[in-house]
DNA sequence: CAGTGGTCTAGACCACCCA
DNA sequence: GGGTGGTCTAGACCACTGG
């Protein structure tokens, strides 16, 4: 057998990609099944095994196989798959959804870490942080409520900057590449300081979304957004 | 200059985005900037044009780097950046925090696709489906709430299935498996029912969770499941 | 149109691990 | 020990697109 030139996938290996993916859709190979070996794929589908090792490889990392050495490749019995979602950035957010972006720095302070920032950042507790707290808004209405944790140790140019007049989100974006982030969602009712800044009612259900960055100097920020309620997060398609 | 053999990142390929996510950390290269092509990096490394190729691309996928024909690879401006998680196997998030796992049908259904459902699942209004709703428990604790509807007309086996004896989130990993997926969070009081499913209170803030799965015959399933109070979902590492 | 990334190939050697 | 995937290479051709 070829490759069937249909609808085209484009490339051979995304080709190859999509053929396989189908056949155990179709349970053609089921749960479990030992899969034809790399050199039989690339002589089926006539292509070399490199093209083959890189289609494999590919649903390997969604989840779809299991492949192991000498014990050859089989379909995944429990497919727990993965998902991406792009981290978001506030303002595009807002924009895309065509309304009109602003924010408001509502505290900017010197602070030093408490319990549960210091264990996050996985910093001493009390070391030296900036805590902001920032209501972003489309159309001026509050849209999210973001509290952030800055660590100057791990961006010194961090001091110089006055975030009443650059995002953070953004400057940390453009100035703070990292190297490995958290991401936790949750849900919690509304407190005081929430319902009034979100201009919602207290106790209403809000999805929280916390993140935390590091380069290899440390933490670089932690930050917890409240979402206005009725706000969904999806993955990427 | 050659590789570094530092404390491995074991392959080449591998070893070329530490380092060329590093320079960026480290703002070596800044945001913006082009980098050099393929072949002079090849010739940096060391290596062949297709391991740097390799890197690049790994390192484009996350969202450090932009590249196009003619125009060279940049350090993106703003790394909107990715992040993945696993779709849990509610049985096994159980267990691996040490619970004993159980679960309880509380209802079983034929029932015509409601709107809201017909809509996510892409489905004419009134399709016929099944309804299932099920509780899943550590140490007898209510843990999460599953409202399921299922498609028979993309599963035609699931007729004949009792899933009062079978977790449905299982069988239908094992015997349909799907093509995509959609993924959303959301936070929502909880209702009535959901406070007695869950033996909470009545407004208590509730991680939702809803996913929708499709394979070449439609939609297979759709569900939202409802975490207890407090409960974190958190991307891979 | 020419420079750059995208992809493929044939071959090679290696690493792992099951039998 | 031997079969399987993991990776690399040198070279080639192609596709896109910026100058």
């Amino acid at each position: 057998m070829t490759l069937k030139s249909g609808p085209p996938g484009n490339s051979k290996a995304q080709m190859i990609v999509e053929d396989v993916r189908r056949r155990i859709v179709d349970r053609e190979w089921q749960q479990g099944d030992r899969i034809p070996d790399e050199a039989e794929l690339a002589v089926e589908f006539g292509v070399a095994r490199a093209t083959v090792n890189k289609a494999l490889q590919i649903l390997a990392e969604e989840g779809l196989l299991d492949r192991k050495r000498r014990a050859g490749t089989h379909v995944t019995v429990n497919p727990a798959r993965k998902a991406t979602f792009t981290i978001p950035i506030v303002r595009e957010q807002v924009e895309s959804a065509g309304m009109a972006y602003s924010h408001r720095v509502v505290a900017q302070k010197r602070s030093p870490a408490p319990p549960e920032i210091a264990s996050r950042m996985r910093l001493p507790e009390g070391a030296p942080l900036i805590h902001l707290r920032t209501v972003h808004m489309g159309d001026d209405q509050p849209f999210q409520v973001e509290d952030r944790w800055i660590n100057p140790a791990a961006v010194p140019e961090v001091e110089s900057v006055d975030f009443r007049q650059v995002n953070a989100n953004e400057w940390l974006v453009r100035h703070a590449p990292y190297l490995r982030a958290d991401l936790t969602f949750s849900a919690e009712n509304a407190n005081a300081r929430d319902a009034r800044l979100l201009d919602t009612r207290q106790g209403h259900a809000l999805l929280i979304m916390q993140r935390t960055t590091w380069n290899d100097l440390g933490a670089i920020t932690s930050v917890r957004l409240s979402f206005y309620p009725g706000h969904m997060v999806t993955t990427d398609h």
